[in-house]
DNA sequence: CTGCGCAATGACAACGCTGTCAATGCGAAC
DNA sequence: GTTCGCATTGACAGCGTTGTCATTGCGCAG
């Protein structure tokens, strides 16, 4: 089967294959007459150019890589999504690489993928988008990159994330407004930044609805269920309790759930329990989580977005940004407090 | 930066590039010692291939497509994991392609995409590697796939896949081991092949036992949470229930774990519950899940490994396949009968 | 009517590799 | 010593596109 190529256009438009490669590259300086005759010729034979005859001639490769090394397969398999959609629409494609950055000869395998590759940019999600190692090496080897949801230096590249301060806020609130005073509060793993963040927008959401933290109901976690079931046994098994409990993540809502289960404790009744991530996770289990939905998917077609316009850099220089929104998802697992 | 690129690596050994290329590329007929000069002097400059050069030059595009249509991201990422991590070792790449089976153009779409990209092959998941219009199309466009657990029409083209029969008996005879004798069974999406074979593993492991099926307690259910959770609600309520249940899937064993956990039945004490597939989810409820290891990474290597090699037919010319183990996962959601 | 400038187009090399085929080297057979 | 055959190597032409630069066409000022 051979496949059509520019020549065939070309003939069939009677232009040069240059042509053909102005209109399909929106190249200027083609006459409105010409550019529909080739666009004509490309839709009957049904042409689409090779992508890596365009790579090797052109800079551009038309591949765009993910790298992740996210425990979290839910998470990674939004942000591939995301992805792809935005890529399709460009004419990309998703190569994904999953990374192993405990390996101790992580970069080295790394850089010679991208000599290899040539991607156009790479799409880096937490955790190991707050890498510095792979974003020396990636700055090393001159290939533009975009991170989603970053912990810390905002300044070094271009980034799209969520607000997890304002969400944790919302969150807050809504267990204020159900009359919720007595609350507890599991953090997450303290070398990520979003558990600082979330940790500050529930503090704040408290202070001003003049609500006093009971720094004793405030408890480490791991972002693991582990963590909160144990967190959770240690809190509800004491003789004051709180009647609601805001874990930093599902997963620990979850273990929180078990935890007031096993307690022989009913959520929502005798506990409001709520998370943040809407994992899949967060509706298997009775009742279903009250959680936070990240825009996962639309950070990493956001992300795609910047990488492959080359925006970049806003004008004055700095690194491109996007916050975008998340939403509060109210379940079952929260529910007002009994008078 | 200007990369490196074979005429270096020949500079360097002092031989023609072909005899590099013939090196890279494991042909016959090179002097060991010419080979080994060769290899240190890629070594020495860290030369890799640019795979677009490859792929116009040859026929291959060292570039692997994984379709998938799947609403569990657990199992995709294994797919990916898996299937990345052996293509790594030869030197391929994976691209992902979400496919959206229910769109009407659906294999309108796919094929421009398999034209433009000039993948060597594909790996089809569930459900799509059971999608009768891509494997046409696929087979009209002549690109190699193997599929992953497809449902049928096994001698079509190569595939792997486990033994869901066996899984499913030897899970059934660990219930009946631990004495249960009165084992209700929530049937997965009647669709979906691996349904009936773990059906199937599960009577003819009840009927090895001389212990009969009531069929009042085997209940339909659609491979969901909810399905799980009303099927159980049901079988849980009436006057006689089961000692155990064995629900075809994860997510339907969580929702029977919920349905227990809402009657005030403790799960294993007053209830065995087995589920199928080991989602991540399944640690995420307390008591953690006894389940079916799914070797889904290593099936995704395997049908890289196929693909990559080319053994996509048998010597009598039947289409290639594997099966492989799978793994019993006894936690805690499982107990031996009192008394 | 001529000439200038820019828009529009095309010819051709280059991208980095592999496939084909010719050239060379070398040992064995005569 | 010659010749033949095969193992080894290299020269060169593509692969299908884009980049560069030359050429053509055309409207408008002089």
């Amino acid at each position: 089967m051979r496949s059509i190529t520019i020549n065939d256009v070309a003939a069939k438009a009677g232009v040069s294959i240059k042509t053909v490669s102005r209109v399909l590259n929106r190249e200027p300086n083609v006459k409105d007459d010409t550019r529909e005759r080739v666009l004509a010729a490309v839709q009957e034979l049904n042409y689409k150019p090779n992508v890596s005859a365009r790579s090797l001639a052109g800079s551009r490769s038309y591949l765009i890589g993910v790298f992740f090394d996210n425990p979290s397969p839910a998470y990674n398999a939004d942000v591939h999504l995301g992805a792809v959609l935005r890529c399709r629409e460009a004419g990309y494609h998703l190569l994904v690489e999953p990374l192993d950055s405990t390996a101790s000869d992580f970069a080295s395998q790394l850089i010679p993928m991208l000599a290899t590759l040539r991607v156009d940019g790479v799409l880096l999600t937490p955790p190991v988008c707050d890498n510095p190692v792979l974003l020396d090496a990636l700055e090393a080897a001159q290939v533009p990159y975009v991170r989603v949801a970053p912990d810390g230096q905002l300044d070094r590249a271009a980034y799209v994330r969520m607000d997890d301060r304002r969400a944790a806020q919302e969150m807050a609130n809504h267990l204020i407004d159900l009359g919720h005073r007595e609350i507890g509060f599991i953090k997450g793993h303290p070398d990520h930044g979003a558990s600082h963040l979330r940790e500050e927008g529930f503090r704040e959401a408290m202070k001003d609805h003049g609500v006093t933290v009971r720094e004793d109901w405030v408890v480490q976690g791991w972002f693991s269920f582990q963590s909160g079931f144990e967190a959770a046994k240690d809190l509800l098994a004491r003789p004051q309790r709180p009647s609601a409990v805001f874990a930093s993540n599902d997963d620990m809502a979850l273990g929180v759930i078990a935890a007031a289960n096993q307690l022989r404790l009913t959520v929502p009744d005798d506990l409001s329990v709520v998370g943040f991530d809407d994992t899949p996770s967060a509706r298997m289990v009775w009742p279903q989580l009250t959680t936070i939905r990240q825009p996962i998917a639309n950070m990493a077609a956001a992300a795609a977005d910047l990488l492959i316009s080359g925006e970049m850099t806003t004008d004055d220089g700095a690194p491109a940004s996007r916050m975008l929104d998340f939403e509060l998802v109210v379940r079952d697992s929260t529910k007002p407090l009994k008078g």
